[in-house]
DNA sequence: GTGAAAGCGCTAACAT
DNA sequence: ATGTTAGCGCTTTCAC
């Protein structure tokens, strides 16, 4: 049979002989409903596949039960996983996320805000891997008082839910790594300076060297922007430079897999030459030659917290006052570093 | 200030001094407002900030404006592309996606549908990247009626509006090129053969084979599951089965990675040795060694066209019955395959 | 061109 | 434990 008309709360409680206030008990769970009347009308909503409106239980009731997961690339690999962490975690809890990528559109910054508003979302991740020039927007968001949680994005002018990875912690054990291989002449190609993560890498980098007495050399430093392409002019540059190095960090994965085949094209060699140590272990990671050592992060792990804490925002207003959740990171060892032969 | 309470389209109408009906008519750009009451009343709604409530809306006029992605798991590179294109496409037409990964509960198969009907979806966009399993399912809300299209995902049971790439074409091509480099005995490592992509490719390869009077040898095909790992133990398994190959046909990237991996353990050169082509054209595909030749596919095309048919679809309903539309695909060449050097 | 009335399918706040 | 009365904020008739 065709699509039939969709059965109401009404149809229900006329077979029942009840009020639909007595079914919308039922489906409410709450506990003011005698065991049998419960038990028939349970029964009759089976027997007539019976499936409430959430639209009209959003509208009588002012919950969406919908969350918005803002982000800006679903291509990427981070934010994929925050996403199938998330998504989960959601469904669980008979949340919905709706999709906002920003990307699609140059200058749609105010339309995503529009999209939220007018659909009544309860709640947003910002699941956003690019930095810079959204604050001032986002910030608008958290002034407005809608639940707010944001992975791995910290603003500076603005206190937020933030979960994220150690990112010191992370630099700091690639360094360490690196530097009890013997290596004094660490490399770095860094992300781009709007990011936190990019920064607190650093960072780890820095103390990392400074604990172990060393000396940190700005020109061993070039900046990519996360993806293939810049890593591999990235080492060029680096190359240019005629500095020594014997190891290098990438802060992440894909910028490690172009610097490497830069270091190919001029004979050089890895890890005899120049160990690598990368970030986000890639699937393809353990796949390239040589195989990648580098830095795990949980970020499907992320995406749930992140749920987790949102639908607690939205349950019990006022919980998570800005708390900032710091997972850890995990040290992958392969084969793109060895011991210092060089000096 | 803190969240003030929506603005609704009383108050607009209020201070426009006329009735809610014609504030709805300018909402609804009906041609039936004079032109000067319309202006003041635009006006008035940038004034207030006023912002259509999309619940209410949905619920009066049963138009809700909204799609669901309906998906394996966003961690796929294909499927990200897809849905960047269908996201952008939606967003343009005003309807939004949500989301309905099926990975993150096992057996959660009626659970998406509940989804569905309970938040009235008005189309539903499937882009599983997994066969088998489903189909009866699937099936099931076909015949429901609901506009429903398919991103590559074909079904046998049933007509579906599939937007897919010709993959047939790109097997062709793929091991067409390998032929012309002079190679007869080509290997292949396949997808699935639940998945209608990796049948149709493995038709391409034996359709290239023919047109060169090659002959095909089942001891050289092998079959993965698309990724990383398979295409390692693939040709491990290729590898010990002792029949001499010059050439490899992943039908995935990842699969051509892996597989290379298990080459290179096994001291074989690529592509001094073997010859490859792989499939996807991954980020990665430029930057591995060597750098990989392989089929690219439209795959953001694909996320574009296939809401583009869904939203005329749901708009103009009847429009589209079973539409199957074919993208080519693209052959880039890079330096994973050359003259056969070894007959 | 504009307005009044009647819902859309449900929940909330009182009743009883 | 159950029913009644009001909406939620908008669109849809159908008047004028």
């Amino acid at each position: 049979m065709a699509s039939k008309k969709h059965v109401t709360i009404w149809q229900v409680a006329e077979e029942a002989g009840v009020s639909i206030q007595t079914v919308s008990r039922v489906l409410n769970q709450r506990p003011d409903v005698s065991p049998e009347t419960r038990q028939n009308i349970l029964e009759i909503i089976e027997r007539l596949g019976y499936q409430p409106n959430a639209v009209a239980r959003g509208l009588a009731s002012r919950r969406s039960r919908t969350l918005a997961l803002i982000t800006a690339d679903f291509g990427d690999y981070f934010l994929n996983q925050v996403v199938n962490g998330a998504e989960c975690v959601a469904r669980a809890h008979d949340y919905i996320y709706m999709l906002g990528s920003t990307d699609c559109r140059p200058g749609n910054e105010p339309e995503y805000t529009r999209l939220l508003t007018e659909r009544h979302v309860e709640g947003i991740l910002f699941a956003r891997a690019h930095g810079g020039a959204y604050e001032s927007h986002l910030a608008k968001l958290v002034r407005s008082g809608i639940p707010l949680v944001s992975a791995s994005f910290s603003l500076n002018t603005m206190p937020l839910t933030v979960i994220d990875v150690d990112n010191v912690e992370g630099g700091f054990n690639a360094t360490q790594c690196l530097i009890e291989h013997g290596h004094s002449r660490i490399a770095m190609i860094k992300g781009p300076e709007t990011f936190k993560s990019a920064t607190d890498r650093l960072k780890g980098y820095l103390s990392a060297l400074q604990a172990a007495g060393l000396s940190m050399d700005p020109a061993l430093i070039v900046e990519g922007d996360w993806y293939y392409e810049s890593g591999y002019t990235a080492m060029q540059t680096l190359l240019a430079r005629r500095q020594p190095f014997t190891a290098l960090f990438a802060q992440s994965d894909a910028m490690a897999i172009g610097a490497m085949r830069a270091m190919r094209e001029a004979s050089l060699r890895v890890p005899q030459d120049v160990s690598v140590v990368g970030y986000d272990d890639l699937p393809v990671a353990a796949f390239v030659d040589p195989p990648l050592t580098t830095i795990r992060q949980p970020m499907r792990e992320v995406g749930e917290t992140a749920t987790q804490l949102l639908i607690q925002e939205i349950e019990e207003p006022g919980s998570i006052q800005t708390k900032e959740v710091l997972l850890r990171t995990e040290f992958i060892h392969r084969n793109s570093c060895t011991d210092n032969m060089n000096y």
